[in-house]
DNA sequence: GCCAAGTTCACCCGTTCGGGCGATTGCCAG
DNA sequence: CTGGCAATCGCCCGAACGGGTGAACTTGGC
């Protein structure tokens, strides 16, 4: 973020310069006018579709997955959400176990805690419900 | 798409206008200078980023599901493509089976074709599979 | 007419999943 | 220090799932 800030106002100091330098051009030259003018705007119009890019159409994309007020709701613990994602995934109690490295029995209990507090009975139920309320992208 | 165009072009136009208006101004006043190019260059930064923000950030949202063109390339038939969807859904064979009023044989012979078509070994893989391909949403 | 493809259903068998129950360990708050 | 909670693992059993095979029947096209 600090970085992104930073940059931007490197720019900006970057833009300024070259209008200072434009500035002094224009006093040597003595109105070269409205071409001096058309640049600086265009300059500028396009420093604006750059921000307006950059700043503004990032967090589209980043309507990211982990919504911490379900989770929260829902009381889901740490190891609970890992083996979701898992699931989500498309893996088997037995992958999940050799991902996690713990014992399939361990992530069949997990499983089950998930079933309860998502209200479901099957793990593609699970997914769609994890789904829903925005855990899982 | 037109109506956006034709929208900008209006915008841009009058903010000719408004230019010759600036114009106009400044020879009456002779070299108000300085502060009419910030106002220009102002100006003109501020549309700019409208048109960044207007034109770049709206596409996000139209990902729209039931591709087709992956739904041919793995020759997918219309009945399977229901039971793809009653899967994607978090359903049983048996509900699937009652929901499209066959035999849960004839839904496992479905879902068994999907599993070849979309190269999956368990159905969670296939929904995963079928959402990354864009037939679900 | 006959072939190809899609849809439908059936049976067997092995694996995975899900429910239920119990048990241990470690950690943290009361 | 004791009770609660998360995490770990085990066992049993029934239900659901997945693989394999076979076989009808319909529909559209050559």
């Amino acid at each position: 973020m600090w970085k992104r800030v930073v940059g931007y106002g490197a720019l900006l100091a970057a833009g300024t310069l070259a209008l200072q330098w434009l500035d002094y051009q224009r006093l040597v030259r003595m109105h070269a006018g409205d071409v001096y003018l058309f640049l600086v705007a265009a300059a500028f119009l396009v420093l604006g579709i750059v921000l307006g890019v950059r700043v503004f159409a990032a967090p589209a994309p980043t309507a990211f997955d982990g919504n911490p007020k379900a989770q929260a709701a829902l009381g889901l613990s740490g190891r609970e959400l890992e083996v979701l994602h898992e699931l989500a995934a498309g893996h088997s109690n037995k992958e999940i176990a050799a991902h996690l490295h713990v014992s399939p029995n361990t992530v069949k209990t997990h499983v089950a805690r998930l079933f309860e507090k998502l209200g479901a009975k099957r793990r593609t139920e699970a997914i769609r419900r994890a789904r829903e309320l925005g855990i899982v992208p």
